[in-house]
DNA sequence: TTAGTTTGTGACTGAACGGTCAATTATATA
DNA sequence: TATATAATTGACCGTTCAGTCACAAACTAA
């Protein structure tokens, strides 16, 4: 009954996401929205609204997809120590192959989180998570599993290590550095 | 033997420095750098070159300044634990006035290292400064004194549990959220 | 075939961007 | 007081910014 997309929303959304990953917000014109997803800047507009909002649903999905696929793999493993193991593998992979993206929450809190609320409230709640869920990954093992206190605290040290992890990430220091930073902190798992 | 500056040369660069710390690089204007300095964009070309070359500074006395009366006041403690415990103190006291700058070279990582080599120089620079400072401040203590391996492993988790901490405060989290994960690191010490 | 609906295209807007210029102002020395 | 020097001022440059508009294109259902 209408003209059909020349590609599909998820598509184009993944493509901005990777952008503002990247370049974060204000490193990223509108010029190169239309560049990355191939559309132009009325079907952007039309499908978002404005810049700020496209930046929200790029965020947004990271929080659905990319974390979420992160805890998930890191689920896999048997003990808390093999989980985190995962988890840091996972993260430091991209920078193997010269990817320095990082973590787009960490990036959001840093770059945007201090000048839009909605982008504040969504990192917030990615922390909360986060911790949520290392909290969960840690229950598995000794002596996290008994006591209740230590392994909430625990989940609050690997998170905040985690994120400062993600900063190293970008910084440009060699994979072998932030490699030997995340081993460390593997070590007190 | 000529017109005298309206304001000294390190006035200038501090206010510089805060409205990038705050804002980051492509967040920051030369309007708004116009505004804070209280001179004219000539002047500040004059005195800097360009808009790069004034974050450079900027980051620069971050890193000569404020990085090092932050070891200088750790370095007063008189155990690694009273050290660090220091440390965090410093570094989450603007948040308890609601200042959520955090720490410059941790923004800079993310918002601008990806873009700019100085940057990312001036960067890793200053996260391996920090790991050294913080394995000299872990060498006062046992098991630290003794344990070179181990004291070096552990200035790297505190390092990147520091940055994260950093990346905490900027999100929008409240002081006693970040205090206590700032705690519960405290306590691995 | 045609009417209706949605998407894409490209020209356009005013504002803000980083950066430059010539002219002016204020000082110290001679 | 005149002059050399350095700092400030404000107008100005071309470019890029986010965002808008009218219109053309592509599809479906009738």
């Amino acid at each position: 009954m209408a003209r059909p997309r020349k590609s599909a929303p998820e598509t184009v959304l993944k493509a901005i996401q990777t952008a503002f990953w990247k370049n974060g917000f204000h490193g990223t014109s509108m010029q190169d929205l239309e560049a990355v997803s191939g559309l132009g800047k009325q079907s952007l507009y039309r499908s978002f609204g404005n810049k700020e909002a496209m930046y929200a649903k790029a965020l947004a999905l990271y929080g659905e997809d990319d974390v979420s696929n992160m805890f998930d793999a890191m689920s896999k493993g048997d003990t808390a120590h093999k989980r985190f193991e995962i988890l840091f593998r996972d993260a430091l992979a991209p920078l193997k192959d010269g990817d320095r993206s990082g973590c787009f929450m960490c990036n959001a809190s840093l770059d945007h989180a201090h000048q839009n609320q909605d982008t504040s409230t969504a990192v917030m709640a990615g922390i909360e998570t986060t911790i949520s869920v290392f909290s969960d990954a840690l229950a598995v093992s000794a002596p996290y599993n008994t006591d209740l206190d230590l392994r909430e605290k625990q989940a609050r040290v690997i998170a905040v290590a985690y994120f400062g992890l993600r900063v190293l990430v970008r910084s440009g220091l060699s994979f072998e550095d932030v490699d030997q930073a995340a081993k460390a902190v593997l070590e007190t798992i």
